[in-house]
DNA sequence: TTACCGATTGACTGGTCAGTCAGATGAACC
DNA sequence: GGTTCATCTGACTGACCAGTCAATCGGTAA
């Protein structure tokens, strides 16, 4: 750790971008190592195996999701809020960096069936912490009670990541109206639904 | 093609179980070839590459399912009845033959990001089969004219895909009794949602 | 019986790539 | 100058595997 640079931060950082464009399985080591101006052999000075540079990218973006869902669950809010904040931490999320996003939907969230069975518990927190929230609201009487709390939470998630997928999918830019719009259609779309 | 066995047929569902089972990328051709009982250079007689079998195995069930939406679409049934006709037939698909779906969500989106642009498209023209559904409904008044319909459909179908996830994790047989009330559940979901 | 041809076999090849390792660099300290 | 140690380098290796191909099998028809 120099005062220069942080030289496993810089591999990590492009290692996002190559997984974003590439593909976790598609990319070489010496993909990550080229676009980080960095030699081959530093990766594996920081990093024990190429799948632990993905880890490490997963757990530092999902552990913040995790302490956002905690923080908005133990806030003293209208649940209708804490919902919101929870959409509105992975949409800017998403804004902010595009390819974090990316990667954690395609490669990890997808892919934690496969490999991984760390990544699914860690997962499972998120669901479980969303559904406390609804189950809070159920017992203040804000929401229904005929709706299991955990369906609910994975409805809302669900629903999270369709957008991003959607997003990922169309490449474009999307405008700074759109993130607004969508934050709060998502919590819509789950509170009140399509009937008129 | 004999009398006996079609050996085609073989080995995409012996790739169906493998790729289910290892993931795409993870598997080897040879494991493909084992599990059908057929001998390596007979796969390459009927499919000119492995990743060939994987679209292969997609664009049958998502044919079905587009084909679903669109009779749905046309059938004279209330919105709400077309939605669960749709939400069934991914359950049912679900329930039937649980390691094709788990190949399509896990898999099929994944690699339409990096490569297979092709599918991308076929994605979404299930998307926008299930807007057209929206959009109608709202038209005569049924569902509220305030959500984007595309919006609407990405929020139906990423809670079915998640349902679907959330089986898929969880890995141990889900119950007769599971699968119809989910199926309910969904729509009930999407149309009314949380508030009480 | 022979000739033909699609189905079937599995050994082999050529290329790829994750991970290793022996050594270079340079900063800090004596 | 010399020693030490973490950082850094990139050529190399050993394993793996998608796809090829020459050979064999077996059914059919002349």
């Amino acid at each position: 750790m120099s005062a220069t640079v942080d030289k496993r931060r810089l591999i990590l950082d492009a290692a996002v971008r190559v997984f974003a464009r590439q593909g976790f399985h598609t990319c070489r080591v010496s993909d990550i190592a080229d676009e980080a101006g960095v030699a081959y052999g530093l990766v594996y000075h920081y990093f024990p195996s190429k799948e632990t540079i993905l880890d490490t990218l997963f757990l530092e973006r999902w552990n913040l999701m995790l302490a956002t869902i905690e923080d908005a669950r133990a806030a003293d809010l209208a649940p209708r809020e804490k919902l919101q904040r929870i959409a509105s931490f992975i949409v800017e999320s998403y804004r902010h960096d595009p390819d974090v996003m990316k990667v954690i939907v395609v490669e990890v969230t997808r892919a934690a069936n496969t490999f991984g069975r760390t990544h699914v518990e860690r997962i499972m927190q998120a669901y479980e912490g969303i559904a406390r929230i609804v189950e809070q609201a159920q017992a203040t009487g804000v929401f229904r009670r005929d709706v299991d709390a955990l369906f609910a939470a994975q409805a809302f998630y669900g629903l999270v990541e369709q957008v991003l997928t959607q997003w990922i999918f169309s490449a474009g830019e999307v405008s700074a109206e759109e993130f607004e719009r969508i934050k709060l259609a998502i919590v819509e779309m789950i509170c009140v639904g399509l009937d008129g």
